[in-house]
DNA sequence: TGCATAATAGGACGCTCGTTCTATTTTTCG
DNA sequence: CGAAAAATAGAACGAGCGTCCTATTATGCA
């Protein structure tokens, strides 16, 4: 009861952590609240209580979901941001590896999004992780925007909040039309959409906002009509 | 079989009108996926196949709530926005009723929304039924986008499929702000990212455009920190 | 008021779900 | 190798689901 400790063995992790890997694949598509374990062990090519027995609940296999996107998230949007200088370029960099991200994954679809609608008022442990992700994401944006702000790269009455809001905005945008439209062209309205965004809230002196706007405004912000 | 024709008698369709109310009150806040005729009958106070027998099936029912909805938003967002006189008015408006109508719909959910998540590569006639009404949606709003070019209260080389697709994503955004992380202040925030929105659209000639940005741009764009 | 018919209740069906229990196979390690 | 332990399979459970069938109640009209 004292002495004997069991370091877990190998097999069963391994097998656990492509379970996951199936889990999420199948959770992106139709969701986390459409993640059954009959289908998940079919596709596994496993039993029911062979799948089961890795995980303690349902729940505990949804929240390892979760965690594997957030990690996945992180690995692919969040660090190789960080090597962009910080400011500005740094959350351009973040705000393009996440529209990258979710147009890869409009054959599937974002965690975060889905989750969302999913998790509205269902109150209980996968919305709280849920939410404490999400939460993160929003406040490492923030983090970004700020810091794009002290170093002279946004104007210096920046509304960070407003900005994250609108960010967000974006890709919801982006989910919506790509995913359940069909619609065609969504990156690139989400992408001008950051940069109209970003150029309101670039210059604090009128004259160099001037010659902004000359120059890029009309070019940029409308030009296809 | 051919001289006896029916005409519906009273108490199967209202009682059909009150199944369908509770029916959208529940789908509001379970989702259309979620909306199971055993807690509609529990709630209505009435028996499974009672409730049952007025849809042949729970799909039927399920695009019944669709069209109730779809009703109530023509009602309250669409038709009062078009005694607006054409132009950014009644745009305006639309914008204002439909942001008023998703932060009262926060204590329930905006169908639109959550159903574009549910059925997001869900085929069948309920996703086909939500496409339409929302591509309809979208199409109202790029109508009226373009009568305000027209009118020339938009620059006449706005991009309006880029305007409504932003427009959409501040609603989402606020739908997913108040919704699921339950932050204050997204209303505000989703009325002043669509007056920025617009003011950048708002003049081609660029005189006017320098003074509309001296005089409102820093204000308005980024008043609160 | 009666009678045809619509509206509803009650129960049973086949299915799928998460979960549990027990038996069997596979893996790990002294 | 062989024993202990882990991993998996298989069957069964109770619950909830949509749906169907049949009986009963309520309604509307001559």
């Amino acid at each position: 009861m004292n002495d004997t400790q069991h370091k877990p063995l190998r097999k069963g992790e391994q097998t656990r952590a492509a379970i996951l890997e199936a889990a999420l694949s199948l959770a992106s598509r139709e969701g986390l609240e459409g993640l059954t374990i009959g289908v998940l062990a079919e596709r596994m090519g496993m039993s029911k209580s062979g799948v089961f027995a890795h995980f303690g609940s349902r729940e505990d296999l949804q929240i390892g979901v979760l965690r594997l996107y957030h990690q996945q998230f992180e690995q692919e949007v969040f660090y190789p941001s960080l090597r962009e200088p910080r400011g500005l370029p740094r959350l351009e960099s973040l705000f393009a590896r996440w529209v990258a991200r979710v147009s890869m994954e409009i054959a599937s679809g974002c965690i975060y999004i889905s989750g969302a609608a999913e998790y509205d008022d269902r109150p209980g442990a996968i919305r709280e992780q849920l939410l404490e992700m999400v939460r993160l994401w929003q406040v490492a944006l923030n983090k970004a925007a700020k810091q794009a702000m002290q170093e002279g790269h946004l104007s210096t009455d920046t509304d960070t909040d407003q900005l994250v809001f609108e960010m967000y905005g974006l890709v919801l945008a982006l989910h919506h039309d790509a995913r359940f439209i069909k619609r065609p062209g969504s990156v690139e309205r989400a992408k001008k959409g950051f940069e109209r965004l970003i150029f309101g809230l670039q210059d604090t002196t009128l004259p160099s906002a001037v010659k902004q706007f000359e120059k890029k405004s009309l070019k940029k912000i409308s030009p296809t009509l």
